[in-house]
DNA sequence: ACCGAGACTGACAACGTTGTCTAGGCTCTA
DNA sequence: TAGAGCCTAGACAACGTTGTCAGTCTCGGT
């Protein structure tokens, strides 16, 4: 018998259930038992079975197993960007939820590109994760419909599902922001500037709806002027805030919309001779160490994935639910440049 | 309730190539060949086969195609901590290569602990990753033998495997380390301090044995209480530090062992009355904006996950080659605490 | 000694996909 | 017009695992 077109080394060459059987001398099932700490084997067979598969380096292959069984125990997990320091927390918080409920984490940065956001979700849900974390960088979700209805369940975090109905865990971004710019109108500040991300990010829109919304309850007008919205690359925040600073009506405070567009703001303020008061959406490490002290609006990265991943599993183990909003509160941190008082 | 057979809602209810299949009045195999974008299929079939792709919402699961194909694209990377900032740009360097090779990644931490570092390993080699990034926690990784064997691409990171030979891409700590203490000495310290992790990891012995190196080939002491290994956490570094400050031999300068460590200790000197000079292992966000900034030595995270990555692909797609070892340099900045002369 | 109950064990189908192989239908040449 | 050759399409087995079910064996009670 030519054992002709053999698929040579498919995973490599490794052992299966059945040659760990063939070399125990067992059943393929009494195997299968063993691997999966099933009752019903004597302990003879047991040692046996345990010394073929030691003797091989024999591993279940989850893909059959997935296959089978139809539950994967992974998640994805979807964000912005690795590499950005308010992701690393929230992705470990949700690491540390699905390994407590025995589940791996496979996760992808969608570099805020709705495209990539869509191939990567799709990805996963080929993969057949169980559920979804998404940091969403669109706006228009419908996509997902086959997979919610098909049972994936599917949070959003820090920014909430386009067009489709879905659990969201988010921070008071409105909130947050209205507290830090009343914070400086408390300290005297009359001309605030407003330093935001791209306003199609939802996160970016509330807060500056936040800035606005207390400029107007202490009946303080807003210059167009004052108020940049783009991406937070640090030339594109530099020039935005030497701009507000420097324009017919200069500004004596700046509200900076998140951690990327706070650290640029504070280079740029540092190399100005008059003090600038400065409160930024998102603590950092380091902001208490700088001269002076960053004033911030902190949100708990940690509890948001945290919360996320919960509500993910709580959707996972029992019966469904309907979409749910969870909303985090922030905190107002002082540390000095928010308290400054107007110059000039 | 019948708690007897349910064998419906597997994956919720997906439908499956054979749904599609009836559903377009079509073989199955025609299915797979759209769904692959494979040749041999003619426009109309191929149009009718799409709208009732579209109408039944069906997506491939990659779980069965993994198992026909024997390829999972997708690596898994394990490392120590996702929230640590020195891994997020790491991590990120290496989901690029991955994407650019149509590859996920999954991805786990082992908070230094060995045992779960294999834990997550052998998940991932349980779910047919084809290849693996490790920044290894243990020091013994016989484990994987079995693995490598049936041909999973492995490359360790940051830190050299234990027992076994595999490709390893390292940062020069033993360079950085004894360039940055020469550093100090260099600018007239005699009497220079050690903070650093836990002497079992790789990098923190290879930093060590840097600062000894600089100090002996300078023709100066060591007192063991100059040097202070352990945890990286706050209490531990703060403590070391102030005995190593207010011994009977206080230091006049302490270089740090990696990024945790060293804004710790910016925090204890900015409580001092006199200047110490610092350089720490690993740059840092705003280590400029410090007052003085922090002289460091830099390695660069995204280039060791790059260079890893790459490697593993290099591996994936060729023929096998023998183990490797690649290192990179390390690169002093100054930025004033560095270049302070010995108070005293 | 016999029977039933219970404990072990293994044969077999199924999970959803892809590779192989074969059957038709068509075109093109001699 | 027959044969060769190409193109499209579908039947079928296989990937490695687990659930079902039926078979064998042992043991205790009669």
């Amino acid at each position: 018998m030519a054992e002709t077109a053999r698929p040579e080394h498919r995973y490599g060459n490794r052992p299966t259930m059945k040659d760990v059987a063939a070399r125990a001398g067992v059943g393929l099932k009494t195997v299968s038992r063993v691997v999966n700490g099933e009752p019903g084997v004597t302990p003879d067979t047991e040692r046996r079975v345990q010394e073929a598969i030691e003797a091989l380096g024999f591993r279940r292959n989850d893909s059959a197993r997935v296959l089978r069984k139809g539950r994967t125990a992974s998640i994805g997990l979807v964000l912005e960007d690795l590499a950005d320091p308010f992701y690393g927390p929230l992705s470990r918080a949700v690491e540390e939820v699905a390994r407590a409920h025995g589940a791996l984490l496979i996760n992808g940065s969608s570099a805020e590109d709705p495209d990539r956001e869509q191939e990567l979700v799709l990805a996963l849900c080929a993969r057949r994760v169980d559920g979804l974390v998404v940091i969403p960088a669109g706006d228009d979700h419908r996509y997902l419909e086959p997979e919610l209805k098909a049972g994936v369940a599917t949070v959003f975090v820090d920014r909430p599902a386009g067009r489709i109905d879905a659990d969201v865990v988010l921070s008071d971004n409105f909130g947050g922001a209205r507290d830090g710019v009343a914070h400086l109108i408390a300290h005297g500040h009359r001309r605030i500037g407003f330093i935001g991300d791209q306003p199609r990010i939802h996160t970016a829109a509330e807060r500056l709806r936040g800035y606005r919304a207390a400029m107007t309850e202490a009946g303080l007008p807003v210059h167009d002027s004052w108020v940049s919205l783009g991406s937070t690359a640090p030339e594109r925040v530099r020039s935005a805030a030497e701009a507000i600073l420097s324009g017919p009506e200069p500004v004596t405070a700046i509200f900076a919309g998140n951690n990327r567009v706070t650290v640029t703001v504070v280079r740029v303020l540092a190399d100005l001779d008059r003090p600038v008061a400065l409160v930024g959406f998102d603590d950092f490490e380091l902001a208490d160490m700088l001269r002076p002290g960053v004033t911030v609006i902190a949100q708990d990265a940690a509890a948001l994935g945290r919360t996320a991943a919960e509500r993910l599993f709580h959707r996972l183990d029992g019966a469904p639910d309907t979409a749910q909003r969870f909303e985090l509160s922030t905190r107002l941190i002082r540390r000095g440049s928010g308290e400054l008082p107007p110059a000039g």
